[in-house]
DNA sequence: TCTTGACCTTCCAGTGACTGTAAGCTTTAG
DNA sequence: CTAAAGCTTACAGTCACTGGAAGGTCAAGA
């Protein structure tokens, strides 16, 4: 399989999957003889995975430790529970952050149009809070 | 005022003064002999402003919209209130986003304390969902 | 006067996770 | 035979800073 296939079969771009190699998510690829990079179903697989851990918003280095974790089957997984606490109370707190920014706007976002710049509310609240 | 005296009354790290000037946020400032930059009472009241809209998000290259407009009194500021309205629809996209990234990691959590890579049901059902 | 340390300057590199672009080789289709 | 598509590498750009190195300036204390 070339990468232009891996890419349609995992949804990854080509140059994506060349980037995960680079940082040494992938390992570097076997090449066929005119260079080009060359790859099995099994590589599917890997790239899903990693995509499905992007999607959750879990880091490389993370998905990296993930991925080792698969080599050892009888290690502890402890820590793959502490990994996936650690993103649950990032994305809270992002949440709440997010809530108090979308307060602000809400009360900024009062129609100007029409207005000249001189008498705009959303600029006089930016200028004095 | 010199450069760390200005860090100091607009809580800006000098650091951050210099790339906001080498990003032509701010004006170039002024030098003295010794080639130290130079500034006034009113560049307080900019960067506070700045820093103001950072905290809200809004990306440098609309701050520099928004600095501008101020100079032009006189022009409609519609334009503000686009911008105020497509950063308010970005945080609920973000938050929506965030509200099924939760859900899924919530659902992920369970613990694996003390089993194996092999048994952990994290690692399961981020290889097959 | 000398020295020490704090502060200033510029420039370059790194962050994270890609994405864009350029130059050059290979393959494929017409 | 040629043109287009696809592959390779390497380097730059994104965003908003932040860190660090190398060197100039200044004020205070011995």
């Amino acid at each position: 399989m070339k990468i232009s296939e891996l890419a349609i079969a995992s949804n990854v771009p080509a140059k994506t999957i060349r980037y995960y190699e680079q940082v040494g998510l992938l390992k570097p690829a076997r090449r066929n003889d005119n260079g080009y990079r060359q790859y099995r179903i099994k590589d599917i697989d890997t790239l899903v995975f990693i995509r499905r851990c992007r999607e959750l918003n879990i880091a490389i280095g993370d998905i990296k430790q993930l991925l080792d974790a698969q080599q050892n089957p009888n290690a502890s997984c402890a820590f793959i529970d502490d990994m996936i606490a650690k993103q649950l109370n990032r994305i809270q707190q992002t949440q709440r952050e997010l809530a108090i920014l979308e307060k602000t706007l809400s009360a900024l976002a009062t129609s100007c149009a029409n207005h000249k710049i001189e008498d705009c509310s959303i600029l006089h609240h930016l200028k004095s809070n």
